[in-house]
DNA sequence: TGGGCAGAGTGATCAAGGTCACGCAGCAAC
DNA sequence: GTTGCTGCGTGACCTTGATCACTCTGCCCA
C-alpha cells in the first residue's frame, strides 16, 4: 500500500496492472501475458457503436466516454467509466457489434485484450468468468437505471437534479461532501440526461436563484441537497 | 422426472426442459434436478423491482412482462420476454436487487432456480457460465438499444413507428409478413414507448387515415412499411 | 336486462422545453 | 492587435404531447 502510493507518486504510473489486482495471480500473469497496455489523449475514440468487437478494454487511469447517438447528430451519453472499469465485455463475449461509442475525457491508461484471449481466459479461469459476468450484470444494472431515471422523470429539471446528486455522491470521496468540479460542458451533460444545452443553462441558473446550487467557475456548491432531491420523484 | 414427462404428455406441451436443451447432458440433467417448475395464471408477478434476488426464472411457455416503474404510478415497459428468455440473471449472480418487475402476460410455465444452485452450476460448468454470459450480454444490448430508440427519437410517432416495425419483424416467422395481432392495451403500448395512452389511440388513427396501416379488430395490417420505416430517423 | 367495468376514441387546454437567433467572454494562433 | 473558435447566457417563438373530461363500445355477470 505505501509501496502503492510511493510509486504513484515517484512516477504517475499507478500499476496499471491495479486493475487486475482483484484476481488470483495465475489470473492475473495470464490476463498480463495477452494485454496490449495503451496510452491515450483525451478525445480519442477507442471504438465505434455498431463496428464489431476488436476487444475489450480495461481503464486503468482515465475517465471514457460511452454514448449512442442517432443518424441526425443527436448523442446520448450513457456513462462516464471510471478507472476499474471493462468497456466491451458484453460484444466480445458474444462476437458482436459494440453498443455504444467510447471516447476518452482525459489522457487515459488501457489494457486492451482481444476477443479470442478473453473467452480463453474465460473458459481457462472460472474465476474470471464469474467476474466478467459480474461485471456485465453490474453494467447492466446500471443502464437499467439510466433508463428509468431518464424515461420515468417528465422534468429536465428533475433529471438534472438526480445528476447532480448522483455526482455529489460519487466525488465525496475525494472532494468535500458538498462541492465538485463540473468536468463536463453544458453540452455534454444537456446529452446526458437528454435534453438541449440552452435547456441546461437555464436550469442552472434556475438552480442557483432559488438558492440550491452556487456556482464559481466551474466549482458548483450545492446549497440546499434537500431542496434538490425534492425535485425527484423517480 | 417420470412425473414431469408424464404431466408435459398430458398438455400437449413443448417439453418444459426444451429452454435447456442447448445444454450438454450433464448441465441438463443438473439443471433438471434443481429447478422447479410452476405454472402461473396471466397476471402472476414473477418477482418486483428492488426486492432481492430470490432467483432465476426460465420462462418455457407464455411471455413475461418486464417493467420499472416510479413512486407516482408511471410505468415503462423495458421489454416482453419470450419462451427461452432467463429472467432476473444478473441480479442473481451479483446477489443483488431485481433491476425491474416481471408480470406474466399470459399464463406461463416456468422453471425456476435459486442463486445457490446458480452460482454453483456457474462455476462448476463452464459451459453453462458461458451461456448464461452470453444471456446477460444479449440482455445488456437489447437495454441499450431500449434507451437509445426511446431517448434519441424526439417524436412519439417515431417510437411507435419504430415498435411496430419492430413487432413485424419477430412476429414475421409465425404470421404473415405485413400483419399482426395487437396483444397489448394502447395503455401497455404507450408503457413501452414512454408516452400517454391517447396520444397512442390518436397516433393508431393518424397512422390508419394516412394509409400506412389498417386496423380490424384487434388485427392490424401494415399498408405501408417503408413510409412507417421513414418516419424513424434514429 | 341492466349495471359495472375496462378499453378505446376525441376535443379543449396548457405548459414544458426544443429551436432559432442572437450577444458575450475567454483563449489560442498568427 | 485581430481573427477564429468554443462554451455560456438569454430572449422570442411555436410545436409536441400531457392532462382533464367526457362519450362510446363491447363484455362479463348477477
Amino acid at each position: 500500500m505505501l509501496a502503492t502510493r510511493a510509486a504513484k507518486a515517484a512516477m504517475n504510473t499507478a500499476p496499471e496492472s491495479a486493475i487486475f489486482r482483484d484476481f488470483s495471480a495465475a489470473v492475473r500473469r495470464a490476463l498480463e501475458s495477452v494485454q496490449c497496455i495503451t496510452y491515450y489523449p483525451a478525445g480519442a475514440v477507442l471504438f465505434v457503436e455498431s463496428q464489431p468487437s476488436s476487444g475489450v478494454f480495461f481503464v486503468s487511469r482515465g475517465r471514457v466516454k460511452l454514448s449512442v447517438s442517432s443518424r441526425d447528430g443527436k448523442t446520448l451519453i450513457l456513462r462516464v467509466a471510471e478507472p476499474g472499469e471493462a468497456l466491451g465485455v458484453g460484444a466480445a463475449v458474444c462476437g458482436r457489434v459494440y453498443e455504444a461509442t467510447a471516447e476518452t475525457l482525459e489522457p487515459c491508461e488501457i489494457s486492451f485484450i482481444r476477443p479470442s484471449d478473453l473467452r480463453r481466459l474465460m473458459s481457462q479461469y472460472n474465476e474470471f468468468a464469474m467476474r466478467m459476468t459480474e461485471h456485465l450484470s453490474r453494467e447492466y444494472n446500471s443502464t437499467c437505471r439510466e433508463l428509468r431515471s431518464l424515461m420515468l422523470s417528465e422534468s429536465a429539471s428533475e433529471r438534472l437534479a438526480k445528476l447532480l446528486v448522483g455526482w455529489l455522491d460519487t466525488n465525496g470521496e475525494t472532494r468535500q461532501h458538498n462541492r465538485m468540479t463540473l468536468t463536463l460542458t453544458h453540452e455534454e451533460i444537456a446529452q446526458m440526461i437528454g435534453t438541449s444545452r440552452e435547456t441546461v443553462t437555464r436550469l442552472l441558473t434556475e438552480f442557483t436563484k432559488k438558492q440550491l446550487v452556487q456556482r464559481h467557475g466551474s466549482t458548483l456548491v450545492v446549497r440546499n441537497r434537500g431542496a434538490l432531491e425534492s425535485l425527484i420523484t423517480a
